[in-house]
DNA sequence: ATTAGAATTTTGATAACTCAAAATACTATA
DNA sequence: TATAGTATTTTGAGTTATCAAAATTCTAAT
């Protein structure tokens, strides 16, 4: 089979995260969900998503949505390799900001070969998780995906370390790190609100940082 | 103007390449070559060149064939930048060998950001050259392209430094590389023959290299 | 069960790029 | 200067991916 074009690569992409993001398993991804996540009009997504069908790549049941079949899931995760490798050695070797690593990785994952993939995944020590604490799969396209706790679920009180942040929206990584909270940070939770909607977290040196509940969903964290 | 499409600006590099192949200034690129250098029928060629003449890109002679403004100039230019610093990354940081890394950098020159390019120009201390040798234009797009000997031009007998090699086939670099004929590498052409046609060149370690005349019109070398 | 409203699909167009092959223009030689 | 041969341009058509807006289907509330 011919190579995927890139926007064959981002549906796929878009449809795995989607998949994810709606809780459990054979969920299937309603069209107005994923022309939203691509930005192109909902006709348009179902059109691709027709071809994407005939390729074997998803299953598709009109007017209820789309899934990914096997084949379609691996090649979406390659992508997602190809964009977590590309994201970790812009942040480790190039010094690039957190928050402006997205972007760049959203085009080059389309372009780099698996030659300059497995260079940068041996160069970065076969890393297990990017910036973000987002899992990385393997060459084969198999990936572990821990589950974890998030601030509004974890013990309070306990430390505990910050492990993947489900957002990647610049502003709020910019927020993220200005705050000092990222991947691999120690912290604990002191208090949830309900009524304030907010959490209040002690993080680095003491610091003492308020998030909105909604945000403090997005924020997993593991025991230390 | 919109961001030129990888098309536009695989046209505009191809054009630039063409025209300091051909000798010197104002020389008009035909269409035939043109096309060939791209790997498109002459027609489409000849399409796409008038949609650049008519963003002001080119200038276009019917029958004649087509030469860059300097608007176009710039362009290509920028484009040589990214993918000439993007080849030097991956040897000098990746350790990518110097034949691989041209198919590569043909792709990632096209999705690179200006600001990673400035990233990896810095990590790489701005440096003037890339793997081949070929000058690197800095980030406005002026280049300075040093006129070499070859080595069918250079004095016989003494000491010069490989400079640049202008021809991308990957056969042929790695038929350098084995030899050591690298840029940087000091050698010197022991003889001439016109009629075996070939130059015998002392390289690395006294080591005797006979290469064919074509070829060695595209080694260039400096004074050490 | 109907039906209003939302989501989805269909239809008809468009833009960018490409090719094959016919038509045309150049050029070099006889 | 006529013309054979080559290079270039034109024409007509195809591919991929997109949008706007009309038509259809689903769903949830009465």
């Amino acid at each position: 089979m011919a190579l995927p074009s890139s926007t064959v690569e981002n549906y796929l992409k878009a449809i795995y995260q989607a998949q994810s993001a709606q809780g459990r398993e054979h969920r299937l991804v309603p069209m107005g969900r994923l022309a939203g996540a691509l930005g192109v009009v909902p006709g348009t997504a179902t059109t691709m998503v027709k071809t994407l069908a005939e390729s074997g790549l998803v299953d598709y049941e009109p007017y209820a949505g789309v899934r990914l079949t096997p084949a379609g899931e691996k090649l979406a995760a390659l992508v997602l390799r190809r964009h977590r490798l590309i994201e970790l050695f812009l942040v480790k070797v190039l010094g690039m900001s957190w928050a402006e690593v997205h972007d760049e990785a959203e085009r080059l994952e389309h372009a780099a070969s698996d030659r300059l993939i497995d260079r940068i995944d041996a160069m970065l020590g076969r890393p297990a998780a990017d910036p973000h604490g987002d899992p990385i799969p393997d060459s084969s396209g198999s990936m572990v995906t821990p589950e974890y706790q998030t601030l509004l679920t974890c013990p309070l009180g306990s430390p505990v370390v910050l492990t993947r942040v489900t957002d990647q929206d610049s502003a709020f990584l910019r927020f993220l790190e200005s705050s000092g909270l990222k991947p691999g940070q120690a912290i604990r939770v002191e208090s949830r609100d309900a009524a304030a909607d907010h959490v209040v977290v002690r993080g680095k040196r003491e610091r003492q940082i308020m998030i909105g509940m909604r945000a403090a969903a997005k924020l997993q964290v593991a025991p230390p």
